[in-house]
DNA sequence: CGTTGGTGCTTCGGATTCGAAGCAACTGGG
DNA sequence: CCCAGTTGCTTCGAATCCGAAGCACCAACG
């Protein structure tokens, strides 16, 4: 294991706290306008936003998982509200008969087209609007080496899946 | 209404999309560290850790809320929680009838030093330790300036009960 | 073909979460 | 004291979430 110090001095801190919170409350209020844009949840929205910036409209349920960080139980769960809504189609893919197609529907663009500009709105007034452009460059760019450092080294939990005999 | 534009630039939109990655990611893997250390949710941590920080290690139900973003009901369960486990106290607030003071036991005191170590350690691993120094600043200062805004702005919809004339 | 092991998704049981409604206590008139 | 309005917390019902276990399919090997 790397040699951590046991603290955090200020600073470190009031970036994680920072963080912290501003993600949270960021999400909350994110998660307050789909509701009351087009009953969506935010995974429901994320997946539908990944789905319509697919080239083809369509995704694996695992490349939806990786993409969204999400279980796979809950995944299965988003996905059959959102077909039982009409907003995609699952399918088996043709290639593997284990994985599923996920693909959105033209109801389901337009309820992505429908809720963007309030998404955008919340987006721009909470996270943005108070900051530099400058600002926002740093923030993209600080937070971008932080994704690529975690998305690198997964923690260690990522265990593979136990055995089923022994 | 603000004059909002209705999309955001790749920089906008990758500042955005990395802070909500970065912040799932991280709070996963620390609910983990948690559930492992302490058999603690994320929520009831920082509660313990914010009763910890106390002069007198206790707080009314309300500041508990308000410094972690969540619903009170949500903190009512936790806190009940918690009560079982021996790690805090409740009692009815000698000023105010109405409301509940908590109050951090010895073994909560215990339980906290026992997951600190390993909480500090996922934190500087997946957030800080990708940084220079200086970013880490950075971070803090421009999420400090968000949050700010955030807190003297609060959305729209945040008022559920009617407010109080000021 | 049949067996063995690996992968993709779903089902299942239980924990956590929220908003709305409810209860109890404080406040400011009459 | 009573009344109405407000505030602090809890209870309630329903939605959402996760990990573990299970099912179905694929790939490698003989």
């Amino acid at each position: 294991m790397t040699d951590h110090p046991n603290t955090l001095d200020p600073t470190e801190l009031g970036a994680y706290f920072a963080l912290i919170e501003v993600s949270s409350l960021l999400r909350h209020t994110v998660e307050q306008q789909l509701r009351e844009a087009g009953d969506l949840s935010y995974v429901q929205f994320q997946l539908l936003a990944r789905l319509g910036d697919s080239p083809d409209g369509s995704y694996r349920m695992t490349d939806l998982a990786d993409g969204v960080v999400y279980s796979r139980s809950g995944l299965t769960y988003q996905a059959q509200s959102l077909e039982q809504r009409g907003l995609v189609t699952r399918a088996p893919s043709p290639d593997d008969e284990r994985s599923t197609t996920v693909t959105i529907t033209e109801q389901g663009r337009d309820l992505l087209t429908k809720v963007f500009p309030g998404h955008i709105a919340v987006v721009h007034e909470l996270l943005l609007e108070p900051l530099a452009q400058r600002d926002v460059a740093v923030l993209a760019d600080v937070l971008g080496q932080v994704r690529d450092h975690m998305r690198s080294a997964p923690p260690r939990s990522a265990a593979p899946r136990r055995r089923k005999k022994g």
